[in-house]
DNA sequence: GCAAGGTC
């Protein structure tokens, strides 16, 4: 009985080839250079011995597309919300592995990744091989359950099969259906209309996108926070105090006012006595926690923040630290690493490192602790970790740096959170309470290798005693003002479009890079730190959009769309909605607002023309 | 020339 396992990428087909063969395998070469085929022998329990084939795919298969009737210019725009949608093959070289491979099949076994669209692309690897095999149905082919790579898990995965969820698969196609009709019915028709006005060259296109826009949209609603923000005064008071020759300054419990009466009136008050009284000490044990096992956004954030690298380099760096070996898959929203997975031999694998190997020992020997566990898990991979040690003469300036942080960040986790001590001591002046702090850390431990954070004993607080009464050396009112928001980082806008569901570990990089490349958006650097600003075209776009007067009050410039369709996706996968029912509310959405804004196209680049002149003036 | 989602 031959067995067709085939997988979402090489690299998973390659390591459970190994698994399931105990190691004896042979290897083929396929259509696809990167694509091979490994043929052993196993035995699953509901067949006996078999003769498996595993081989991989390279993601998706084929994709979604209008028919040569609806090319850019054979049809208006709008025909594009009720076109007829067709699968095309994108990777013939794949499609061909598949069909050939499957021809001679008793059974077929899908192991793509356990999310959504693995569960998609498990379909259409089923679609294609069945093209030349009938014996090859849904209700016979295999599904395996495996969220990361350990043995057990793994055999255990081949063991106990399931089927193809196929909820998962029309949730997806309705994504794809919805992302096709909007984004290219909106990019024909706001290129055509900015061409049309010699607004853009011959060259260039507005593209429109359902995760694009929003994330524009974020960029140019801090801009305008920024700009448009207006400083407020506020008082507030401060107190010092001496104790065995030391100052101590102490902060007003109430923070601030903006009423500066007011203020004067509490200041006036407590003026009126000399002296203060210590009403409480305490001291209490602190601490400061050993970071997550690592997300893909999390390294994004952390590249950008703490190496001043984008988020496509950093991602690129990544993955080219993945496929030699290095590090695991970079692509995980997970941060809880599975409980059967063996952290200490990872730990282990890094004792001869000149740089952490004696922290490593010192862990594996003594200070190993587990792992604090966040609260996602996207049931597909584990959170990103060193796989094999690299000497970083091996690797070329940006692996080198990820590569040290990733190790570094897991030795952290593996490590004990800092251990500090607080003291508060709380001063009463007449009928106002102020407090003063000081931190003692007694134990860096994880410290120690996660560099990349900053902990430190402030100074500390002379000897005082409660009931103390303190002369109150000054005192003083003091003004200042509300300062405005800080334009956007790459690191900040990852965060809001995580938080926002707009894009995924895998595409947020590239969603801020088709931005900047289409010119909506541009990079600039203020001293140390780079942010993101619109260009007068990107704020031209959103000011655009804004100004319709859409039915339902929807936008297509904020997250809310997007957001909706996601949880229209997983009704879908629950099984409350159909396909059809939520791709036609979608649309309907969409191109209620496409016919408006071609009933008002004047006005939507009359936006962009107001503020590129007023900043021409 | 167009989307977003996989992966190389």
């Amino acid at each position: 009985m031959k067995v067709l396992c085939v997988a979402e990428k090489p690299s998973i087909a390659k390591e459970v080839s190994k698994i399931l063969s105990g190691g004896s395998f042979s290897v083929r070469n396929s259509n696809n250079k990167y694509i091979k085929y490994f043929d052993f022998k196993y035995n699953f329990p509901q067949l006996g011995l078999c003769d498996v084939t595993m081989t991989a795919v390279l993601g998706h298969v084929t994709n979604f597309d209008f028919g040569p009737q609806f090319g850019w210019n054979s049809c208006p725009p709008g025909r594009l919300f009720a076109a007829p949608i067709s699968t095309m093959v994108s990777h013939q070289d794949v499609y061909k592995n598949l069909s050939i491979e499957g021809r001679n099949a008793s059974k077929l076994m899908i192991w793509t990744d356990c999310d959504r669209e693995g569960e998609y692309i498990g379909f259409e690897i089923l679609e294609t091989a069945r093209k030349n095999n009938s014996r090859l149905t849904l209700e016979n082919t295999w599904r395996a359950q495996f969220s990361h790579l350990e043995k057990n898990h793994i055999l255990q995965a081949s063991r106990n099969p399931i089927q193809l969820d196929i909820n998962s698969v029309r949730a997806v196609e309705c994504r794809m259906e919805v992302d096709l009709r909007c984004g290219i019915s909106f990019t024909r028709f706001l290129t055509d209309l900015y061409k049309g006005q010699s607004l853009i060259g011959e060259k260039e296109v507005i593209s429109y996108g359902t995760c694009q826009f929003p994330t524009l949209g974020f960029v140019v609603d801090r801009y305008i926070r920024v700009k448009n923000f207006v400083p407020e005064p506020f008082w507030y008071i401060i107190v010092d105090i001496k104790k065995n020759d030391q100052k101590v300054g102490f902060l007003w419990v109430k923070g601030h006012f903006f009423d500066r009466a007011y203020v004067t009136l509490l200041y006036q008050k407590a003026l009126k006595s000399p002296n203060g009284k210590i009403v409480s000490l305490t001291k209490r044990p602190t601490s400061n926690w050993r970071p997550l096992p690592l997300t893909t956004v999390d390294l994004q954030k952390d590249a950008s923040r703490i190496f001043k690298m984008s988020a496509k380099r950093a991602l690129d760096a990544a993955e080219k630290l993945y496929n030699k070996g290095f590090v695991s898959y970079p692509r995980t929203e997970t941060d809880r690493f599975p409980a059967a997975m063996n952290l200490k031999d990872v730990i282990e694998r890094q004792t001869s490192s000149n740089k952490w190997g004696s922290y490593a020992k010192e862990l594996l020997e003594l200070k190993f602790r587990s792992p604090r566990s966040g609260s996602h898990d996207d049931k597909a991979h584990p959170p990103i970790h060193p796989v094999k040690y690299a000497e970083l003469t091996q690797l070329n300036g940006d692996e080198k740096t990820i590569y040290e942080y990733i190790v570094r960040r897991f030795l952290a986790c593996c490590s004990d959170d800092a251990k500090g001590e607080q003291t508060t001591a709380t001063l009463k002046w007449g009928d106002e309470l102020f407090t003063a702090n000081g931190l003692m850390v007694l134990a860096r431990n994880y410290l120690d290798i996660y560099i990349y954070n900053k902990w430190e004993s402030s100074k500390q607080l002379p000897p005082l005693e409660q009931g103390e009464e303190v002369n109150i050396t000054n005192a003083k009112m003091k003004d200042g003002k509300t300062s405005p928001p800080l334009h956007m980082t790459e690191s900040e806008l990852i965060a809001l479009m995580d938080a926002n569901g707009i894009g995924t570990d895998a595409t947020i990089a590239e969603h801020i890079e088709k931005i900047h490349s289409r010119n909506y958006v541009t990079k600039i650097k203020q001293g140390n730190v780079e942010y993101i600003l619109p260009t007068d075209l990107g704020m031209g776009l959103i000011a655009g959009f804004d100004e319709m007067d859409f039915v339902d009050n929807i936008s297509l410039s904020k997250p809310f769309l997007r957001k909706n369709l996601e949880i229209g996706l997983q009704e879908i996968v629950e099984g409350r909605k159909t396909r059809q029912q939520v791709a036609s509310e979608m649309v309907e959405l969409y191109k209620n607002a496409f016919v408006l804004c071609n009933q008002n196209s004047g006005n939507l680049v009359q936006k962009y023309l107001e503020i590129r002149n007023r900043n021409v003036q």
